[in-house]
DNA sequence: CTGGTTCGAGGGAGCGCTCCCTGACAGGGA
DNA sequence: TCCCTGTCAGGGAGCGCTCCCTCGAACCAG
């Protein structure tokens, strides 16, 4: 593993090493006729700067840590989510020319390798995925002092790209209560989650503007906890005839627990969930929805973090949400 | 950003830069009066080694890279296994100490950026997962020396873990037949990955051995072109009572054609899938399908990198695979 | 022709850490 | 008592790169 160095490409091309330096980063003060035989030097040795040594000098890495949240074994509600998110937040820091540095934060343990990590001086910036309110990390790593983005409000103290969840919440009600539902219930995400707090905020203040009560059951974002929800919320108020579920994956349980009982949606009951997930597409019947465009929201918080970088704004940014209406309500 | 040093640490402890080193590695030839003191001032001074420094003196990184294939644009189809390896081998990898950082490579582009982080010699160690056959990138990063292992066999030289692709058709197809099943037909994936080419194999092999016609269509492992496939199929041969598709998500979209076309299932037509992905539940009705178990897949990969670190053996590896019957077949 | 100026190449001091080597000191055997 | 060995702390030379500073050359104006 002889990897060539700076200087062996130096006395190959005849030159020293700070004209080679110069080369390779571009520094205009160079002549041309220095700048191709160090170029050829470079080509035939192979050679390519060795990273720890340059952030070593530089003190610049120009990685950035991208770390999500990873709930609890079982709870894969924000799946869909993750791969899309991860997928375009990576696309577009790949193409800002930075290294994307993939951590996951589940246990405690891992959340102090992530600090841990941060603080070793690895990243010039971290970007934070969905992590849930009552979290510490974002106060851990907003103390390090360097550049740091959230994807979901979580402290206060950290810039962040979010949903519009009171409005999509707001627009879903609204939307079920036009078409003349009267009893509308919601299922809940775990209140730990401010995304879950405000869908349930948007519900329960839509239903009082409008002077009706509210019916909250709830759930944790998965799929079964939606159907169990929806279990619940039967037993409750059999003659319930709308449901607003804050995720599409608990809508999803529900659209399946309400065909076991024998309801017909959205004759009987109408379902309307929340994200528009792939999956809302492929219900029986297709989900009615709140669009909350990941990749945009994905693409936005990135942008926020490159802003950052350079200076830029840390004002919060949100992003709006619209009603797609397909067969279920 | 006055991140302490050693040194700090050293005078601070009253001690030289070295015994703090060896304090902070662990080493046992020191005095516990000085590890002691040297303990109290690193938590005094909140010190963290800088990695770049370190990574320059010892030329180990502890950092491995986990390159996924990025399909292209809308071609989402592995979305379900990629969450599942990445956070599984994640797991694996940071509980044996080792960072995770994830590149995605997709476009040329991504590829030489990712060649270019590992011969910069960020990381000690590469896992390929899903690459299509074709691809240059292993032998790329072959080339490199450091090791490196696959998730799904790619190129000769690169180890690697694979699930039994051959074994898990033939399981399929037999299940198929023995259930009286005369005209089974089967949809591929892209015959560009080796995955989709050896389930293909395994289901003509299954087929001639049994005596029986195959029936061929192509898909691309995508849920469309599962439908779009399962409509030619019915086109060309109106009688087929049964289809295996190479994953479950090209199966998800027969079954919707299925339906369309007022074909039963399992009654009137049977189907089988490939994989055993969480949605293979969720179908109607429930999906029929091998199962190869993504995190175990991913288990097995790192085990195989960390084994090469410590100088073990090369050999690849082979999940076997099983059947997992629900309602469709 | 000379002094001043500009431009670009080379030299070398770090960046923070590891690790080899030296040297101090204690203890035991002769 | 002296010497030898073993143990453990300290010193310092790098790891490969950047970047500031110096210095020489070239060029122009006077």
């Amino acid at each position: 593993m002889n990897r060539p160095t700076l200087e062996a490409v130096a006395a190959r091309a005849g030159v020293s090493k700070s004209s080679v330096s110069r080369v390779i980063n571009g520094a205009t003060t160079v002549a041309p006729s220095i700048r191709e035989v160090v170029l050829r030097a470079v080509r035939e040795l192979g050679y390519v700067p060795h990273a720890a040594a340059r952030n070593l000098a530089t003190r610049r890495t120009n990685a950035v840590a991208l770390v999500v949240s990873d709930p609890p074994k079982g709870l894969v509600s924000d799946d869909p989510m993750f791969s899309a998110v991860v997928r375009q937040a990576s696309r577009k820091l790949e193409a800002a020319g930075k290294q994307v540095v993939l951590m996951l934060a589940g246990s405690e343990d891992s959340r102090a390798r992530v600090a841990q990590y941060v603080a070793a001086g690895h990243v010039d910036g971290v970007m934070l995925v969905s992590m849930h309110g009552a979290d510490s990390l974002p106060a851990t790593l907003a103390r390090k002092g360097l550049p740091l983005v959230s994807l979901g409000r979580t402290n206060p103290a950290v810039p962040y790209v979010d949903n519009d969840n009171l409005g999509g919440a707001d627009l879903a009600v609204r939307h079920l209560l036009r078409q003349g539902r009267r009893r509308v219930a919601t299922i809940t995400g775990p209140l730990d989650m401010i995304a879950a707090q405000e869908r349930l905020t948007g519900y329960t203040t839509a239903m009082r503007e409008t002077g009706h009560r509210s019916i909250v059951s709830l759930g944790d974002f998965t799929r079964v906890s939606g159907a169990d929800a929806m279990r619940q919320l039967l037993q409750d108020d059999p003659g319930l005839d709308a449901v607003f579920a804050a995720n599409d994956l608990m809508a999803i349980g529900a659209l399946r627990t309400l065909r076991e009982s024998g309801r017909r949606v959205p004759d009987d009951v109408a379902v309307i969930g929340f994200d528009d997930i792939e999956a809302a597409l492929y219900t029986t019947p297709p989900l009615t929805t709140i669009h909350s465009p990941m990749t945009d929201w994905a693409t936005a918080t990135v942008d926020l973090l490159l802003g950052l970088f350079e200076g830029g704004p840390s004002d919060p940014v949100l992003l709006p949400a619209d009603l797609v209406v397909r067969t279920s309500a």
